[in-house]
DNA sequence: GCGACAG
DNA sequence: ATCTTGTCGC
């Protein structure tokens, strides 16, 4: 893949906060998407106690064989030194590096891309899944299996409920309930897609597990265990 | 000042 | 995120 823009990553908290604010103004909300063919799953682990950071990204087949029976055709993992610590709300300042270098590995290039984290559901609406895309110039997704900031009811209990993340008078994601009976994850645009669609890629990669297959299986590649 | 707080 | 065994439930 390409190389993108890289600005500096090793920022204070404030000066990363203004750049946020800044990026947060290129985000792309309506759709940009090619016909799907592959769509990637990302995220982030950490070893030797927390001192190395690794990326890992796992590319599907779209459609899948048989519903939920997704092919993985390739995945790659990338290891570098841990440059920041974590700091809520500048999560991506500390996993982007590493995704980004990832994907640099990367053969297959994927026209829609998963992130474990947050899209717009960010206080200054630059999750992870967000600055990922900008940077990447690709459709991202962000799924987050826990609340960063909004608020929102109690969606129903069966799978496919769900209810709009609200901050405000915007919406800005979807808490959906991915399984029966399960805590429900958080579905918000990262770039270059609506939330509407967003949420029928989320949905549309479920298999029988909370997570949708593309974070599921980066999920587990991540922490070293796929 | 007091909570809340993706991974 | 990560450290960790068994155990409850579909």
């Amino acid at each position: 893949m390409s190389n993108p823009p890289l600005h500096d990553w090793n920022l204070a908290p404030k000066a990363a906060i203004e750049l946020q604010k800044q990026l947060a103004g290129r985000v792309e909300l309506e759709d940009r998407l090619e016909r799907i063919r592959h769509i990637a799953g990302v995220d982030i682990g950490f070893e030797e106690s927390g001192d190395i950071t690794r990326a890992a990204v796992v590319v599907l087949a779209w459609p899948p064989a048989a519903p939920g029976e997704f092919e993985v055709v390739e995945q790659v993992v990338h290891r570098e030194p841990t440059r920041m610590p974590y700091i809520p709300g500048l999560l991506s300042f500390r996993e982007v590096p590493a995704a980004l270098a990832a994907f640099d590995k990367l053969t297959t290039k994927p026209e829609l891309v998963m992130v474990d984290g947050q899209g717009i559901a960010h206080p200054r609406r630059l999750g992870v899944a967000s600055h990922l895309g900008l940077w990447l110039d690709l459709p991202t997704t962000g799924v987050a299996k826990s609340r960063l900031c909004g608020r929102h009811a109690t969606p129903g209990d069966e799978r496919g409920d769900w209810m709009p993340l609200m901050d405000g008078e915007e919406t800005i994601g979807v808490v959906l309930r991915s399984r029966t009976g399960v805590k429900p994850v958080f579905v918000s645009p990262g770039h270059r897609l609506s939330l509407p669609t967003a949420l029928e890629w989320a949905t549309a990669c479920l298999g029988r597990t909370k997570l949708p297959e593309p974070t599921r299986l980066a999920d587990r590649l991540a922490s070293r265990r796929g």
